[in-house]
DNA sequence: CTGAAAGCGCTTACAG
DNA sequence: CTGAAAGCGCTTACAG
């Protein structure tokens, strides 16, 4: 069932029915109708391919999200696809390793040509190097920004990570912790982390202690494993610690666990607290006290970007999201 | 760029270009380097809709995943990604409702001929109804049976459900337990929870206990929050209740969270059991004793069953992968 | 308001 | 082994 079959079934011609199709103007109601009948009648659908490829590309909106295990990620990802789909916006998802190369994916859509605008859901701004000359659509990068990038159709969302950091930090040196250990991503001054390790260093500074790297800092996956072994090898240091700082909420968890493991309870003999403010940091025991990241913002301050870009092709903007702390069970006064 | 601008820099015809893109044979050695060596320098990459409508088809293999909050499934989603692109095929996800239409999503792909398989991740074979008649192009549910449906392109893999649930019932009457509590998902016959709400019963038999519907279950949606608001209207019901059996580690979570804020101790007071074997329930506190899917199986049955659609258009077939039980601590004898 | 025709960028018989 | 041509199913000026 083509256009033609209908064009012939309706006594009108393909363009008549095209533009019918298209909710073009230029089309008798009469004409409207009795199309509109036949569509209807014959369940016909329109080739996408054929579309696509006379329209020179796909109006899909493709989401790259970065890391498998992430349910921050996958919190935001279900806001930006609700709101989307409000919007009508034909969405798909790619989800890439967490150390993937995110923009060599997305250039695949583009030359693929499928894709209309590409949302990252994480990024690592090293990659988005000379390559971004081709990436000529629509992009926002969610979680990180990319403001320094400064690339005029790369506009992102983000919380003031370095902000909320420090926070954090100076939460735990206002219950009186002095031996706290940070742990978190690699430090490269295009990741994230980045910014949270600054912040880190502020929240330790501003409180009056000093940041040492080597005994403050350590590196880490966001995943409850590598939170768990980076605790083991802390705890096994037999250094004095009262609070351990996760960068997200599966560290966090990872570390409580570790804790636990080695016959110490969270967070009577050592404090922990989480970042990102997901489900599971309301649901575990302890509850986990974390800073929290705005995932309505996030989302729909995303969308928002991007279907200016797509509609108005404005400059890009990078905006900030709020965050707050949510106050759990696993920090206690030392 | 197209493969005229290819055609007229190396000097051959459309065809012998097309050909060296796609492969094929009848190419002189001589003209497969030129081009090939053209098609390099200047970062051809041919237009995927003009393929995919000359091929009357995409060659995208579409993931529907169902239930955006579901670990256990992203953890499938994870191996099979890997599995496909390690095939070199083309993957693409789509994230619908947990109660959403996974038929109706599909369809849309193959109307728009961009995919040329489907993986379902969890199904409601309700929705497998007279439409699939529309959807014949191969399929895989995972993680519910599709046995009893008999279609012909669509194959399932999934843990033998009712004797998992058995199993773990049964764990559970062996530690001596009695008053047991299921929490699970709504009751249909055309759902995974069916098999799991008979495997209960037949659990409760095989121990010798009387499994009555409304006092020894309990709906509950897959998800922490479920999981809390059903375990604290059975906490407030006051009724004497020594385990709760989750049908979802994300049940058995919420399940714990609801006891501990009741004042009470997992498993002190009240052992809990979960189902999947996800991360978190080897990461919680308390560990979760659980009932594991085995997650690399479904995952490379899943990949196989449906390579072997796609390339030899066998029938279908149905097959079980293995569960076991993961002993956490959780649970204790009464 | 409507239709005939060109053309999007490929693939694939067909002829050489 | 190679090229010219038809055609996949649409959209969109263009002419009427």
């Amino acid at each position: 069932m083509t256009i033609k079959d209908i064009a012939k079934l309706s006594g009108y011609g393909i363009g008549t029915v095209s533009r019918v199709i298209n909710k073009q103007p230029g089309v008798s109601e009469k004409a409207r109708e009795k199309i509109l009948k036949i569509i209807e009648e014959s369940n016909f659908e329109p080739n996408g391919n054929a579309r696509k490829l006379k329209r020179c590309g796909g109006n899909t909106v493709t989401i790259i999200m970065k890391g498998r295990h992430n349910s921050f990620f996958m919190e935001i990802l279900d806001r930006i696809t609700l709101l989307l789909s409000e919007l009508e916006e034909v969405v798909s998802c790619q989800i890439i390793d967490e150390d993937g190369d995110e923009v060599a994916e997305a250039l695949k859509f583009v030359r693929d040509k499928t894709s209309k605008a590409i949302i990252f859901l994480g990024a690592n701004l090293a990659l988005f190097d000379e390559r971004m000359n081709e990436l000529d659509i629509p992009c926002v990068v969610a979680t990180t920004s990319a403001k320094e990038l400064a690339f005029d159709n790369v506009s992102s969302v983000c919380v003031d990570d370095e902000t909320a950091t420090m926070e954090l930090v100076q939460y735990l040196t206002g219950y009186g912790h002095k031996d706290i250990v940070v742990m978190g991503g690699e430090i490269s001054d295009k990741q994230i982390s980045f910014s949270r390790y600054l912040g880190c260093k502020k929240g330790f500074e501003k409180s009056g202690l000093e940041f040492d790297p080597d005994k403050n800092y350590m590196a880490c996956r966001y995943s409850y494993e590598a939170g768990y072994e980076t605790t083991k090898r802390l705890l096994e240091k037999n250094i004095h610690v009262t609070a351990i700082v996760g960068l997200s909420d599966t560290i966090a968890v990872g570390a409580i666990r570790a804790i636990e493991d080695a016959g110490k309870k969270v967070p009577d003999d050592i404090s922990v607290v989480g970042f990102d403010g997901t489900v599971i940091s309301r649901f575990y025991t302890p509850r986990i006290t974390s800073m929290g990241q705005d995932i309505n913002s996030i989302a729909k301050r995303s969308v928002e970007l991007l279907m200016k870009h797509i509609h108005y092709t404005l400059g890009c903007e990078h905006d900030y999201a709020p965050h707050n702390l949510i106050e759990g069970e696993s920090v206690r006064r030392v």
